[in-house]
DNA sequence: ACCTGAACACCGTTCAAGT
DNA sequence: ACCTGAACACCGTTCAAGT
């Protein structure tokens, strides 16, 4: 019916984009819906179509900004040159992030896009990131030389890290009450580097 | 409007989580719906509602096969005693299935439940009987007094595979197309059980 | 007893029509 | 130019009414 201009379009595509992210961090991803984010803005529902491609456009572009977030968490972590210990400092600020914001990392790893909405390269390219500071942490166990098993390595770990913090959070892994997320990542980081020590 | 008889209560609630697991393997469980399911099998959306509760109850009941599917391809693999090949002939067994089917492996792991929708007790116990089988093929490192280590370490190489797996199947570690998920869960396993042996 | 199908309360997304 | 809101084509789930 109008053009409210209540907000320039910048301002529009913040609000839209924050609302989003308070809605998932209160009810989680599946609670998100263009219509309630519509609603929680006081616009229609046709105006996100006006700023975002669709919901999957929407829901990377707050994945981004928590990429963001996590990569600061890690960003904190002073490396000390001993890997076990640098490791071990990485890997509890990822858990206490993900401690922190469940819903958000929820939303970053376990929500699908859909066929139509591959991962843009920007996407990836901010987790490649991620990975350089892991594998900062792990360079003193490696020759110069030997960064391709570098790489390999930081992205084992990674991906291990993942596992344990999406089982737990999908509660698929309440079986074991008893263990903690951060001894089982304890357990992962000391006997991994301890198996890379062993071949260097 | 009718009872139609065609089939026996048994005999629908075989066919009703058939066609779930076609529909889902065809097309992955975005595609998944009551209404399609019922399309399928030539009912009307209300029957689904008299053999399963919901939607949920309906994918759970399917995960249950695929857990079962899992558990044969596990128990394919005759453990020789030697923890580092045992394990690691166990891990290429589970990303096989995973290459053989990626969408249920998504059902199973993936899907989320709604919040009203507990994991029930004997899908956990089901998991667990899966880590049994990782427990044996580590026991040559352990003392029997140490089963709680090596109860830990199963889950953390269980979560660990499980986070390669999640990663390559959503996508999001495809950044480093060079490193095939094998050759990840072989650093994984080789650095791992080289640092449980160490400190034993 | 069993199954239907219409109904309810939702979705994502589009787009002609208003200001 | 910008935003609306009705419309389209879907959802999960329920339940009175049929056979």
């Amino acid at each position: 019916m109008a053009r409210r201009s209540d907000h320039s379009r910048e301002e529009l595509h913040e609000l839209i984009l924050s609302a989003t992210r308070q809605l998932v961090e209160r009810e989680g991803f599946k609670a998100l819906t263009a219509r309630r984010v519509a609603e929680a803005i006081g616009y229609s529902p046709g105006t996100l179509y006006n700023l975002f491609a669709n919901q999957d456009d929407l829901v990377v572009q707050v994945n981004a900004q928590t990429l963001s977030m996590l990569d600061q968490a890690l960003a904190g972590v002073r490396l000390s040159g001993k890997p076990e210990a640098d490791l071990l400092a990485q890997a509890m600020a990822y858990l206490a992030f993900l401690d922190q914001h469940p819903r958000l990392w929820e939303l970053l790893f376990e929500y699908r896009l859909g066929e139509n909405s591959p991962l843009p390269d920007w996407f990836n390219a901010r987790i490649q990131e991620l990975l350089l500071k892991v594998e900062a942490a792990l360079a003193p166990l490696f020759k110069p030389s030997e960064n391709r098993n570098r790489a390999e390595a930081a992205l084992v770990l990674w991906a291990s890290l993942h596992g344990i913090g999406s089982l737990a959070s999908s509660g698929k892994l309440d079986i074991v009450t008893t263990c903690q997320p951060d001894r089982l990542v304890r357990t992962l980081i000391v006997n991994f580097v301890a198996g890379l020590n062993r071949s260097s």
